[in-house]
DNA sequence: GTCTATACTTGGATAGAC
DNA sequence: GTCTATCCAAGTATAGAC
């Protein structure tokens, strides 16, 4: 809760715990994960009384769901802006191999990964997380589509099956972040993909491969 | 707990009900999730006391712990004797696509995950659930060495990074799964994996590519 | 409309019964 | 040695104060 309280209208003074508690929320899901988000954590974070949580949101998941919608949004923004300077397939391995990192560090992917494991311990939360997580493996299909064209190589391989396993290797290498402490291991296979990034112009270029 | 109890021997019953209560905690990590792990559910599906969680454990998570080592055991038995019968890179593919399904279908995998993304919400679990991955890494990488030698890509591209990529692709595939309730889209890039492995034999056998 | 103090529920842990 | 009844802390949610 914003300590600027009695001087704002009332609308905004709502408007301030309800950003302060999205943002403890955040920060929680990053240091204590899904299982120690409860509403007396975010709302110590947040400064403010843990009541505010069921007032503001109606209850915890809810404004657990509210906090990914914030990273989503937050996450659109600048995927999208980030993907109009992409061309060539290698431009779109650099692009991914940079968000990669940069979701790492901020802690975005770390949101992500709690919000899925954690959707199994309450009835229904699987489904709206779903919702809020679908919409990045068909952005990361349709990117997939833009930088590699009607190349050979995804008539061999589903675009929509590379950006699955794009999407479950971006979760998985921050799990593993995570529990390592050490994001070295995440960093190797993204520098990787980028030494590996001009080749895929190459399979793009040329025509009519000997692929199954 | 067993309801053999007063028929068997102090020690016997001892067993029984550690059984129950690891089989019982798995059962709950795989349709619960961590943050529905508390000792009253896992004791209720065991048919005993929650009391005898911390009698027989200490601790939730030391009995978490107990159920992922289970888990481990039972994955280490199951990996070793089918690594013994591969030889070529292509059988290596084969049998991870292999175990990858198994251990999804059996919820093993969802155990590793929630292990996972669960040991941020207590100190020090972090730790201890690291050294009971660590090993999968490790054994990744062997396997890696075993079915590709010393064949150029290995040295393209660094066996253990390969491991840390396919372990996180593995937990994240499970991740994915479990939110969607479709093991389908995972099974599709296990089936990928299959109908490439041929080629992989190929990258083994050609030495001196035109790899960076 | 916004927030706090309080009620109620669930969970972790143990003292003591068997 | 094995287990249960009970205790206290932590969690969710709301009635009522401002």
């Amino acid at each position: 809760m914003v300590r600027t309280g009695s001087a704002r209208r009332p609308d905004e003074r709502s408007a301030d715990t309800r950003r302060a508690l999205v943002e403890a929320a955040l920060d929680v899901l990053r240091s204590e994960g899904f299982a120690g988000a409860t509403a007396r954590t975010i709302a110590g974070r947040a400064g403010c009384n843990q009541g505010l949580v069921f007032y503001h949101f109606g209850s915890v998941v809810d404004l657990l769901l509210a906090a990914l919608d914030e990273v989503s949004a937050r996450r659109r923004e600048r995927y999208e802006s980030a993907l109009a300077s992409v061309h060539r397939a290698s431009e779109l391995v650099e692009l991914a191999a940079r968000i990669f990192s940069e979701d790492l560090d901020s802690g975005d992917a770390a949101v992500l990964v709690e919000m899925i494991a954690g959707a199994s311990s309450t009835p229904g939360l699987g489904a709206a997380v779903k919702a809020r997580i679908d919409p990045w493996s068909e952005f990361a299909a349709s990117a997939l589509h833009s930088a590699f064209g009607d190349a050979p190589v995804l008539r061999a391989v589903e675009p929509a099956e590379v950006a699955h396993a794009v999407v479950a290797l971006y979760l998985g290498l921050e799990l593993l972040s995570h529990l390592d402490g050490d994001r070295g291991p995440a960093l190797a296979v993204f520098d990787r993909a980028l030494r590996l990034a001009p080749f895929m112009d190459l399979l793009v270029t040329k025509q009519h491969e000997e692929l199954p």
